[in-house]
RNA sequence: GCCGAGGUGGCGGAAUUGGCCUACGCGUGCGACUCAAAAUCGCAUGGGGCUUUGCCCCUUGUGGGUUCGAAUCCCACCCUCGGCACCA
């Protein structure tokens, strides 16, 4: 009976590493096939479902590419940098580089025991000096180019433990450690100029093969929006203004005042001896609230009075300027006209403080409420010589206006900030620069580097990034001046790692640079990237933009890294959440697989569940799989023998039962490739599961000595290679068996005969009035007339037909509706 | 709060994108095989009702709308999930 096993995992597994079945070759570069999932971050020593979910079904749909006759390159790596291997140090005393790569080989010797066609020799680490030596290069690449500065920038401090902290880190406003309240403090940062490329990353998503919503989510996060910088003279204060970013500049008549972010510096410009107080006492408030919450449109806003008047640029008028922490100094100008007759958030504030809310804007049509606030477009009124124009002729008119004065100017505004990349951490690429007290900040020469991570650090936090603490990495001399210099403590973000790695896999062993540009440009793009949703904005846009600046540079061909892109779901707990320590619901794969095998375990996760969207794990599903196995294990017996046991002359009698065959036979190769292709798993496998009902229907129904001998043994063969890239180990096990040589993943992918799949006769839906009340059968090119007329000849249908028949609708193999 | 996705039988999930709701599988029931059970093979199976060879009504989170026809499109609401720039 049924034989699969882990040892047969183990017995393929063992063979296609001696016969280097999977090594990439590069003599056939022209046929690649670049399938990449998103690499893994060595938190925990194991693998979990997601990652089988991701690399097993990844692999699939690589197997079937080989199979389709693409040279497949499959690589994997760790993305082994990152702030959990320091935490674990800080708790543990185990050095992050240990535990790392403790969890490294685990996970590695456990992506092996998966049986995917990863082929090692192309793996990337990017803790190791071999990689992160070009993460520290591409650093340079981008200062040269002036894609990297330095600027003040807030972030979280927690007084308590004397060190910056993550967002995660921060609980309510608190720190996870010590509980101290969390303040934004100033400190100087890296930033890359991602904000340059904003339109190019913006432009190149029309054409990416990538899911709607994530491109969608992207063009959201880059949030364009065309709009005018507008100044408002200080009052009293000769030649300094405030500038203000708006989309609508037709609303300009309608602004009463004026609101700063409360780190603005103009702030301090502006704010009265009399209001000193009150200002410096809500921005040490504002200081304690994260960005998230000062954009809560439901929280009630707050807000202080500078002391200070702005003139209004076009009446003169004098205008409050006020502080309130929903506006942000990271967006716009950090400074907004506030206009509460047509914007929601200002109109709330208004009201709270009594401000004056005037009406600038009416809606063109009558039936439009426009009641205050009136955020809609209309027609301009108490707006002087611009009254009566419309918001899109009056933004045009109000800009030239302010422009001929010299006092605004069309400007294009991106919600997207520059990319903030430096770390007050140990465990990342140290930033490879020099602090030089004659020379300022300067790069350390590329033939230095890499800029190796000493081992020796205390990473406990003490205030400082713990590098700072390690005086031998720290003294250095100016590679300019010769003179004693300061290293940069800080490490790059994991991000910037993550952000090229697709790169080095081809070239990993490439010591001379990063890659070789001619050697990459033939492999690259990626052809098909899977990875999570939750990297559909950050990781993926961070990867996009820096191959746009390689580019740029010279350094490769091409400027989209990712050609097509799939997000898996996500398998939940049993109980419909999401797995977690906490909640106690974590199923492991490690014990599945060793009962039933890797493939029975894959197998599953392709079958129980819709790819895109994921879902709860079930036990009982599991047993679906196994059993399906067996009963092709079953079928793959019996039909040899059937073939030992070949009656001689007997010929094989067509009926019903061979034509139904032939159709699961076709039907099945055409939709297992469609859905297999589009990452749509689970209906795949429901076809090949039809086939073999079918065979099983045919085997039952149709004496031995009728039976289509070379019929069942080619729908068998085509079903076990529609079934390998599925159920790798057991495939090559049946195929064996089956006298097919080895090895399964060298034979072609079938493919369907049309012919098979024509049928005698349909059966089509009648409908009356839109409800189904009876179905016919009808030759498949009949004719409307034809149809029309079987249709009415039915006696339920008839029953319903009462009254004339006002319209009738035929859809083509669907349906037949009458309309009385 | 903002951006994005989702909600279909007892369960996992299908549905050619506006055209027969529930493919395939699990579970359940019945039958065959067996001394018996398991395994296996076959058949049936959305819910309710009736005058039960058959017929009728209802059904895709909730409520409304558009249409000959809606799981699919529109409006409002409820719930779940992902992201929100220092988790990766």
């Amino acid at each position: 009976m049924a034989e699969y096993s882990r040892q047969v995992d183990a017995k393929w597994q063992r063979r296609w590493a001696e016969t280097g079945l999977y090594s990439f070759d590069p003599d056939r570069v022209d046929e690649k096939l670049y399938c990449l999932s998103m690499f893994s971050y060595p938190s925990g020593a194991k693998l979990h479902i997601g990652h089988w979910w991701n690399y097993g079904l990844t692999d699939s749909w690589a197997r079937m590419k080989r199979l389709q006759g693409y040279e497949v390159f499959e690589p994997m790596g760790f993305d082994a940098f990152g702030l959990p291997a320091e935490n674990y140090a800080i708790d543990t005393g185990i050095h992050p580089r240990e535990s790392t790569m403790t969890n490294i080989d685990t996970m590695r010797k456990q992506l092996q025991a998966m049986g995917a066609m990863f082929d090692w020799d192309y793996e990337v680490v990017t803790c190791e000096p071999g990689y992160y030596r070009w993460t520290q290069w591409l650093f340079l690449q981008l200062y040269r180019a002036g894609l990297a500065y330095r600027a003040k920038s807030p972030v979280n401090w927690c007084p308590g433990c004397n060190t910056v902290l993550a967002n995660e880190q921060v609980h309510d406003g608190s720190c996870e450690r010590c509980d101290a309240e969390v303040r934004q403090k100033n400190m100087t940062q890296w930033f890359f100029k991602i904000t340059e490329y904003a339109d190019d990353l913006l432009g190149g998503l029309d054409r990416l093969d990538w899911p709607e919503e994530t491109k969608r989510m992207q063009r959201n996060w880059i949030g364009r929006s065309e709009g005018a910088n507008i100044r408002f003279p200080l009052v009293g204060k000769q030649g300094e203004h405030i500038e203000a970013f708006t989309t609508r500049a037709d609303t300009l008549f309608g602004a009463t005042y004026l609101v700063l972010a409360p780190e603005h510096p103009l702030v301090d410009v502006l704010t009265t001896e009399k209001q000193k107080e009150e200002v410096i006492a809500y921005r040490d408030y504002a200081a304690s609230k994260s960005e998230r919450e000062r954009l809560a449109t439901e929280r009630e806003k707050t807000g202080v009075f500078t002391g200070g008047y702005a003139e209004h640029p076009l009446t003169g008028e004098h205008l409050q300027v006020w502080i309130a922490d929903y506006v942000l100094l990271s967006y716009g100008t950090g400074a907004i006209m506030a206009v509460p007759g047509h914007d929601e958030r200002d109109f709330e504030f208004a009201e709270k403080f009594d401000l004056p809310i005037p009406r600038v804007i009416a809606a063109r049509e009558d039936d439009i409420d426009d009641s205050l606030p009136y955020t809609g477009e209309g027609v301009m009124q108490n707006s002087k010589e611009f009254s009566g124009l419309t918001s899109s002729d009056g933004r045009q008119e109000v800009v030239g206006t302010l422009e001929e004065q010299g006092l605004g100017e069309e400007t294009i505004s991106y919600r997207l900030r520059d990319w903030l990349v430096s770390r007050q951490r140990y465990w990342g690429a140290p930033i490879p620069v020099v602090h030089c007290p004659h020379c300022g900040v300067v790069p350390v020469p590329e033939e230095q580097l890499p800029l190796t991570l000493p081992d020796e650090v205390d990473f406990t936090p003490e205030g400082t990034s713990p590098l700072a603490q390690c005086e031998e990495f720290m003294q250095t001399e100016c590679p300019e001046c010769g003179h004693k210099a300061r290293r940069d403590p800080d490490t790059l973000d994991t991000f910037v790692d993550s952000s090229w790695y697709f790169l080095r896999y081809p070239d990993n062993r490439n010591e001379e640079e990063p890659f070789d540009s001619g050697w990459i440009d033939r492999m690259l793009p990626v052809d098909q990237y899977v990875g999570g949703a939750e990297h559909a904005v950050m990781h993926l846009l961070y990867a996009r933009f820096i191959t746009r600046v390689l580019f740029d540079l010279g350094y490769v061909n091409f400027t989209e890294p990712f050609e097509a892109l799939v997000h898996q779901g996500v398998i939940l707990g049993p109980d419909g959440y999401k797995m977690s320590k906490s909640r106690g619901n974590i199923v492991s794969p490690d014990d599945y697989v060793e009962e039933y095998g890797s493939d029975v375990f894959r197998l599953y996760l392709a079958f129980g569940f819709n790819y895109v969207e994921g879902g709860a794990w079930d036990d009982a599903g599991i047993q679906a799989t196994r059993r399906f196995l067996d009963r092709v294990e079953r079928w793959v017996n019996r039909l040899q023998t059937l073939l030992s046991n070949r009656p001689g002359s007997g010929s094989p009698q067509r009926s019903e039962i061979t034509e139904e065959l032939e159709y699961y036979w076709h039907n099945g190769i055409r939709k297992a490739t469609e859905d297999a292709e589009v990452f749509q798993f689970n209906t795949a496998v429901a076809r090949m599961m039809e086939l073999t009902n079918a065979l099983y229907k045919y085997d039952t129904e149709i004496p031995d000595q009728e039976k289509d001998i070379q019929l069942l043994e080619n729908a068998t063969r085509d079903l076990l290679l529609l079934l390998a890239p599925f159920a790798p180990h057991f495939a090559e096990e049946m195929w064996e068996i089956f006298g097919g040589e080895y090895s399964i993943f060298d034979q072609q992918w079938p493919e369907h005969d049309p012919q098979k799949l024509v049928q005698s006769e349909i059966e089509i839906a009648v409908q009356v009035n839109g409800r189904v009340r009876d179905t016919i059968c009808i030759p498949p090119d009949a004719s409307e007339e034809e149809i029309r007329e079987i249709a009415e000849s039915s006696e339920r249908v008839q029953k319903y037909l009462t009254g004339e028949i006002k319209k009738t609708i035929v859809v083509p193999g669907r349906l037949i509706n009458f309309v009385v």
